[in-house]
DNA sequence: ATGAAAGCGCTAACAA
DNA sequence: TTGTTAGCGCTTTCAT
């Protein structure tokens, strides 16, 4: 147990106060005695000082720590996601306590009600769904900031990506593609995990208006939605359209990458992989996509930005300045095996 | 700002005693009035009321939270242990605290030092150097739990897979793979970064013990070390081999992902992918490395036992009892393309 | 140039 | 059956 300061001004024979300006540095502002400061000095760095950040908390009704709440740290997207905020928070002088909701609304409920009692300066939220943002926000003083999902309302600090523009763009460049390679009339198939969330929906508003300028016929166009982003339920709903007998599209267009994931699982289960001229495009990107030897195209999100806005809401919030904006970031399109 | 247990019990003019016992659900223990005890909870019903974990923990000396600190989130493994050992602690009534050194000592010292000063009950550490367990230990009282490598000592609670055991059965199974299929005479190229992490020279040894065993001459065996393992290196490396104009081998082991990944990047940009009859093999497992044609053996590590037993550990450590002991968890090879 | 004291909200020991 | 108080270690304000 590091010593406290009273501790260490009772050893020295010095008052709280004393031993107190010498540790913050303010020695010379407030005209300590360079013999007294370098007694201090010299005990501290003998015997250690620490500050004590709980009791320092209590008394300053702050933390310095912010809460982040996703839905998984499995999910790449989401680990890079807190990876590169922790550093941002830290570069700040702050703590970044991660936290995983599984998409539970009871149990992001519980956590928000966590870092509440633990006195965080902020929160950072994926919303599991669309009363979380207010009951979030009132919990937390309105110092919130809302990412990924953007479920409306102007009152709260949002920064999340331009999926309805991504999707707009991918169905257009992946028909271009088919085009270009002599496939003039190319289906397509979309693969839509939970659209009950903004984010997911708006990429399926992006690509059906883009097949929609395109001129695809109905024939040309599939889409089928499951529940959730996950590895299983692609898995199974590529499965079934296999065992149906249903005819493979050119394009497989999937909305998350563990939805991507377990339609290639069931495609290698059943004819031993994606035929080779299949069109294959994801949203979210990740580096063994480059495994892949068939034509795909992922949606890359621009996390700086998103690290950067995010941060700089927050710190707004919590100077009080300014009012709580949204931010939409851009994407890029990373195509593969496509020249 | 909710209301503190004193606010309550002057606004019903009760005792800080009382509201507390009721509130702590003791109230037919100490035989507190059901009229006193509806009081109460009529009021907080309506008012709300959350403990101030803050003012706990400074009283008690103990803040319900353990730390976590591991090389970097978006390394899949480790995200996968992070949301694991996140669930069992919050089972346990605990917080977990994850943060990232980036296997910078000086980045993980200086997070040992926040989680101390933050009043942690323990800590859940994946030691960036041979240095790091002794001096977290001291600063933590000895409640230290150590994960993935393993420096040597018998000091301190250690979970680690037996990586030697691994390498060595992963080179077995290659081996008779090549054999079963035609091949009598394969050549290994093993690619090891950042040798001097345990875990990364244990696979290494059991590996060469393997090959030793199956009697292999030299010029079937090559090595190649690179310092950390990331992906740039491995491309480098497997860029400059392809360069320079050597052979490619039958068979390709990494140390790690994103070393893998680094080395198909390279094979890719350079010859248009791997070889398809090239066998290759990574430690640790991703679900993505299905997309691959090649075949492919990974090894897969135990998540649960190593959480179990990291977390019981803890426990025990913070209980008092038991002496902290080393815990080796089994893999088990994950082929496919294999058959 | 240095010291003393109140108070953040909680818990535990002791009173009544 | 209920009430009072000390104290966890810090910061801030007001005295010397």
């Amino acid at each position: 147990m590091a010593k406290t300061i009273e501790a260490i001004a009772d050893e020295l024979g010095l008052s709280i106060t004393t031993v107190r300006l010498v540790l913050l540095g303010k020695a010379r502002q407030y005209r300590i005695s360079a013999k007294t400061e370098a007694r201090v000095r010299e005990y501290t760095e003998l015997h250690g000082y620490e500050i004590n950040h709980v009791a320092r908390s209590l008394r300053l009704q702050r933390s310095d720590a912010l809460g982040l709440i996703i839905p998984r740290l499995s999910n790449h997207f989401f680990a890079q996601l807190a990876e590169l905020l922790e550093i941002r928070c830290r570069k700040a002088g702050l703590q970044l306590w991660i936290s995983c909701c599984y998409d539970n609304p009871n149990t992001q409920q519980e956590l928000i009600k966590q870092f509440r009692e633990r006195n965080v300066d902020g929160l950072f939220l994926v919303p599991a769904n669309a009363n979380m943002p207010a009951l979030a926000a009132a919990q937390l003083k309105q110092r919130l900031v809302l990412l990924d999902r953007d479920f409306g309302g102007n009152d709260y600090a949002v920064v999340v990506t331009d999926n309805r523009q991504s999707g707009y763009q991918l169905a257009q460049r992946l028909h271009a593609f088919c085009v270009q390679r002599g496939d003039l009339q190319p289906d397509f198939l979309l693969f839509a995990g939970n659209s009950g969330m903004p984010s997911i929906s708006q990429r399926l508003v992006g690509l059906n208006a883009a097949l929609d300028d395109l001129g695809l016929s109905a024939s040309q166009r599939r889409e089928v939605q499951v529940p959730h982003n996950d590895f299983h339920e692609g898995e199974q709903a590529m499965g079934e359209l296999i065992d149906n007998g249903q005819p493979l599209p050119k394009v497989l267009v999937c909305s998350s990458i563990p939805l991507f994931e377990g339609a290639m699982q069931a495609l290698k289960q059943r004819l031993g992989g994606a035929p080779e001229t299949m069109v294959l495009a994801t949203f979210d990107d990740h580096s063994m996509l480059d495994f892949l030897r068939n034509p795909v195209c992922s949606v890359r999100q621009d996390y700086a930005f998103m690290i950067e806005q995010a941060f700089s809401e927050m710190a707004q919030l919590i100077s009080g300045e300014g009012q709580p904006a949204r931010h939409i970031a851009s994407m890029r399109l990373v195509p593969r095996n496509m020249d």
